[in-house]
DNA sequence: TACTTATATATAAGAAAATTATATATTAAT
DNA sequence: ATTAATATATAATTTTCTTATATATAAGTA
């Protein structure tokens, strides 16, 4: 079951700050894979969001970026900005209990 | 903890068609009242964002509407259009399905 | 060799959807 | 008389994503 895009909307900074916070340096394409692979293909990461998501969350100060060269390639690592970890685990908690919100909201019919 | 607004973005038109299939008939108010009692005041959903999403589900034939005095006041009614019920369970499944995603993408960090 | 697929980042134009603010009106409570 | 609660409506703005486009390298294949 296709994720349906709208649904998407709002969680996608959140979603690349969880897995920041459990991979320790990520960079943007691996970060759509990784969520496409976690999730048996129906959350897809577009390239026109999360490049522009990544400079949005640096610019605020959440994460922090380094270039690397990796098999001849450019890659962009991004990793937490560690004075910033309380408000980002209450991203990450608030929309995992946002989650279970609206499952116990729907469910039931 | 109150939702973050952002993550409610893409999802009240399907929390609506949700409680509306529980609901048999359900006015705009009191859809926002019932979303705040079953999720402890933690989702709110705005008068400015209810009432122009009806007018679209009911422009795109999902539900429709009667309006009703009840207590002297205006009551306007909506309640699900039968012949599109295989798109709204779609819908109101893949949003579960995409909480579910979300939690199984997050949770381990 | 040439072509395609996968990897990797970047950004502009447009659309969609919500936020914020405002307006109106009645009932109930203080 | 005033405030809070009930109830709907809509305009302006902002945010955020989609779609499309552009660039570039590596690896696999025909």
């Amino acid at each position: 079951m296709k994720t349906r895009k709208e649904f998407l909307s709002g969680t996608l900074s959140t979603i690349i700050l969880g897995l920041l916070k459990e991979n320790d340096k990520m960079y943007g394409y691996e970060i759509c894979q990784v969520t496409k692979q976690r999730t048996n293909n129906e959350i897809v990461l577009t390239m026109g969001a999360i490049y522009p998501s990544l400079y949005k969350l640096e610019k605020e100060g959440y994460i922090k970026s380094s270039k690397e060269i990796v098999n001849g390639r450019s890659r962009k690592y991004y990793s937490l900005n560690p004075t910033t970890i309380n408000d980002i685990d209450n991203r990450i908690a608030s929309l995992l209990n946002f989650s279970q919100n609206i499952t116990n909201l729907l469910k039931i019919s």
